[in-house]
DNA sequence: GCCGTTTTCGGCCCGACTGTTTTCAGTCG
């Protein structure tokens, strides 16, 4: 395992992990094992850089953290290495860590095929083992099979297990639409996904979806014939599983109407949060699992998940909010936040039509007014055009001034035209580059004729820290700028976020009035969740658009809510909530 | 190794599934 002063958040996660599973080859005490799978859990799912925490020597304040893992974090910032973790790591194949990535390969496994095979190359062992498995030589290790040794193959085949996910709209829409036909069956009493589609994640990695019936084998013969099944991979009494012909699989259980809450809450998760629930269940000398909560020798289950989480002395906890952050106990003190629904939403502030031609990126394909069509239909009350800003290199100022001058007219009559009785507003704005010194991608001159600017990084993304900071900052600093669209302009699946040190951005907007985009994007979702709740608990305002380049992009809302709601937002932390008369003084 | 409105010591979530080692270990959620 590398080891080095700069690493981030993700890679101290894997470092404490192969501790984990290095203790587990050593033999060393259960609890030793999961102190370190905690401590790699919190650090995945902190909302700071861990570095900086260090930098603040707050290390210790992350729950798992103890006096130990401490001071090896804190030995790892200071001189790049952890001596300790070098020595345990000593005895054991590099190539072993590498396959722990694969489905199914756990520490013992890994350990043993990574020694025996034996894979001495750590940058080649999966195709290594791959090889391996090609030629027969798993199934002869004691301890494997042919059946093992088939798995592994598979696994290695349908790729590894942290890039394969899907984004949270493609996962709803295909969710979406297997749900729909599977009321049609009137066996079918309540429906819900699982898992992280139900909490709403923004990369989802199977769909898992729940039934509540009195009748099962009617249910599970239904969903089998499903239109886009392709294949029914298994089929027992209780669940079964179809392919699709899009190459994802689907599971479907069913659980009897008795047990339905019950059974919903444990298949949500998340793991963290059922095992925090399960604490405070034995801490009364009761226990928890999937069939219900069990006193003494007697077992509860519960119909709704609501008489669930009452009997556990908490009220409900929407599923968006169960990663075990807080929301137990701020359940337990009944001070859950009352979180933003998408009909809160009265407005999008990053569109963009076909008005400008020749912009620096992508136009958008639809006419003003027919995404304004759109977005009255969805109830709001008003939006701002953002079209990216004209391309800098292909005109010169008066050109530039020229066409912002063309849109502000076209804008100014389309408001002149608002009747009063459902009053509709629209703003003058544009989608900015943020230059890599910080400076706008607008002469000043066209700037002075929008109501606002959103502004955004595309290019340079690779700045150090202090500099993308620098970056951002100057940009946040000009008048006209309120929004920073895509804050951190990662890419899911694609490409990770440029790094910024947030809290320095948190001051400004909070001392400037500047907002922070989640833009709804299915690749974007930025803000991310985790930086939304820090965003938040700095008293920052956030801004919920959907950066549509056609007006059924308008639609996308829904999934940047449900960041939002991750984020723990409440109407009152979002722009985009407040009603017509608000808005106008406030982005004007 | 961590943690504390019953503990600074004595505990630490629960069960299903799979495959192989015929009674259990490993992995996963």
């Amino acid at each position: 395992m590398k080891m080095s002063k700069e690493m981030n958040n993700r890679q101290i996660s894997n470092l404490l992990k192969a501790v984990a599973a290095a203790y587990e080859i050593n033999g060393e005490s259960r609890f030793r094992i999961v102190a370190y799978e905690n401590a790699a859990a919190a650090v995945e799912s902190s909302s700071s850089e861990i570095k900086d925490l260090w930098d603040d020597g707050q290390l210790k304040d992350i729950p798992g953290f103890g006096p130990s893992i401490t001071a090896h974090i804190d030995e790892l910032f200071k001189t790049g290495k952890v001596k300790h973790f070098a020595e345990v790591f000593k005895k054991l194949p590099p190539a072993m860590f590498v396959l722990l990535t694969v489905p199914g390969i756990g520490p013992k496994t890994a350990y043993k095929l990574a020694h025996e095979l034996p894979l001495k190359n750590a940058i080649t062992a999966i195709e290594d083992l791959k090889k391996a498995a090609l030629e027969g030589k798993i199934r002869i290790l004691t301890g494997f099979g042919q059946q093992s040794q088939k798995a592994i193959l598979e696994a290695i085949g349908q790729k590894r297990k942290d890039l394969d996910r899907m984004l949270l709209p493609f996962a709803s829409e295909l969710a979406g639409q297997i749900i729909s036909y599977l009321k049609q069956e009137k066996a079918v009493l309540q429906i819900e996904p699982l898992g992280s589609l139900r909490r709403q994640a923004s990369t989802i990695g199977d769909i898992d979806l729940a039934v509540a019936t009195n009748n099962p084998k009617i249910v599970l013969d239904y969903f089998v014939k499903y239109p886009q099944c392709k294949s029914i991979e298994g089929q027992g009494e209780n669940s079964a599983r179809i392919m699709l012909k899009n190459g994802r699989s689907v599971d479907l259980l069913t659980i009897l109407p008795q047990s339905w809450g019950t059974m919903l809450q444990h298949l949500t998760g998340s793991k963290q949060h059922n095992i925090h629930l399960r604490e405070i269940a034995v801490k009364k000398d009761w226990s928890i699992s999937q069939y219900g909560i069990k006193i003494k020798t007697k077992e509860f289950t519960y119909a709704q998940e609501t008489e669930f989480y009452q009997k556990m002395g908490m009220s409900w906890i929407p599923p968006e909010l169960r990663e075990d952050t807080g929301e137990i106990e701020a359940s337990l003190q009944n001070s859950l936040p009352n979180l933003i629904q998408l009909q809160d939403i009265k407005g999008d502030f990053h569109l963009h039509s076909d008005i400008l031609q020749n912009t620096s990126h992508d136009t958008g394909l639809d006419s003003m007014e027919k995404v304004i069509a759109q977005a009255k239909s969805l109830g709001y009350q008003y939006l701002a055009f953002t079209e990216h800003n004209p391309s800098v290199n292909n005109h010169n100022v008066e050109q530039i001034f020229a066409m912002i001058q063309a849109k502000k007219k076209a804008i100014e009559s389309i408001n002149s035209t608002s009747n009063n009785s459902t009053p509709f507003w629209v703003f003058n704005s544009l989608e900015i580059d943020i230059r890599a010194d910080g400076t706008l991608a607008l002469p000043e001159k066209a700037l002075n004729l929008l109501d606002f600017a959103v502004a955004s990084v595309h290019s340079s993304f690779n700045l150090s820290k202090k500099d993308m900071t620098q970056r951002l900052l100057r940009a946040l600093s000009h008048p006209k700028v309120k929004i920073l669209g895509h804050p951190t302009g990662r890419m899911l699946g694609k490409r990770e976020g440029y790094e910024v040190d947030w809290d320095k951005i948190f001051s400004l907007c909070k001392k400037f009035n500047k907002y922070l985009e989640i833009n709804a994007w299915p690749e974007r979702l930025d803000l991310p969740d985790t930086l939304v709740r820090e965003a938040l608990k700095r008293g920052v305002k956030i801004i919920i658009s959907t950066d549509s380049h056609d007006s059924g992009h308008l639609n996308l809302m829904r999934y940047g809510v449900a960041v939002a709601r991750r984020g723990w937002a409440t109407p009152a932390s979002v722009v985009n909530t407040a009603d017509y008369d608000t808005i106008k003084s406030l982005m004007k």
